[in-house]
DNA sequence: CTAGACATGTAACGCGTTACATGATTAT
DNA sequence: ATAATCATGTAACGCGTTACATGTCTAG
């Protein structure tokens, strides 16, 4: 079986929430702060037809009274499967250094699939992670910003910044879950 | 005239601090923070290549004793010039929203090969687009948070603060250039 | 009647990923 | 010896980008 692109990932999330078109994710991705993927036909009509081919999605032409047609999307069993077992895979230290924004849309559709426990699971690992990694860029920073410049030793810095954010947000996060249950 | 990959850019960027060899560019990509591109030779090399074809950069075997070759490369004029032109290039809306990263490399050589003129430049170019992008992000919030499950709202949320941290960031950059001035 | 939104596709191209291949030098 | 590191490449593959192509429906 092929992996699964992040777009690829993106589309089924937005499947569970509604079976939609082709051209409906289009409309998603160009309005909406989903925006960091790619609008365009010739990224996302092929990536549809992936998931098909690997029985994710199964997709039906509209019959209505007009001649336009409309390819609607809907996950399969497998693929709502296959969305979980991506979304409760554990956070490690490579997907915090190589794949924050996959972190990111993991998440976001993590209540609708998973469930709250699996997303309090997700925050716990986000935190240890977080936690282990700040200090190396720190330590990279005070042995090695002598001989960095100033807007090198700035843009570590911001990445050691954006960090504690999450890490920050984190807290806030599992608070809101603490809340609820 | 073909145009530069991010990973084309970041290798120019350090061939401006000084002439290495692929190798070289591989341990630094391994072992440092700039590790968000990949260290395979299978990027590199060809990577390297490119830049030579286009004549940004040169490369000469190095002679010595030993018969293991090192093929050290460093910046032409032209190179010079193209990489200063990318850094220089004003900030838009479109660098905030889809390509962070490449903004944070472009600012992460700027003191060696465009000036502190040039790095204060882009950070008031980043402070202007941030101010403009961060109330629509929280107006989408406030609009459609109320349809959105908890974990879609959190990540959203998680967006506007990473970007807030940035926006803090880039003030406090500012500063610190400004006592240097 | 025509511009623009709706709607779905295909094809060429570039580049990063993964895996493979080769050989020199150093440390154990 | 032999494992690890130094050092440079190539080839198949997948996917996103860009551009092109086609046709329907609605509003002015």
């Amino acid at each position: 079986m092929r992996n699964i692109s992040r777009l690829g990932y993106a589309l089924l999330g937005l499947l569970h929430q509604k079976p939609q078109s082709g051209y409906d994710l289009r409309k998603i991705f160009a309005n909406t702060p989903m925006g960091t993927f790619s609008d365009s036909p010739g990224a996302i009509y092929p990536a549809l037809q992936r998931l098909e081919e690997q029985g994710l999605v199964r997709s039906q032409v509209q019959e209505s009274s007009s001649l336009r047609r409309r390819r609607v999307f809907r996950p399969t069993a497998s693929g709502k499967h296959a969305f979980k077992a991506w979304q409760t895979k554990p956070v490690t230290s490579g997907d915090v250094i190589h794949c924050l924004d996959e972190l990111m849309l993991r998440f976001s559709f993590m209540d609708q699939t998973a469930g709250p426990v699996a997303a309090v699971q997700f925050l716990n690992g986000l935190t240890r992670e977080l936690r282990s990694y700040i200090p190396v860029l720190r330590g990279f920073l005070r042995t090695n910003g002598r001989e960095m410049p100033l807007s090198g030793r700035l843009a570590l810095a911001s990445g050691v910044r954006s960090y504690e954010a999450l890490l920050r947000w984190a807290g806030a996060a599992l608070r809101k879950y603490g809340k609820k249950s």
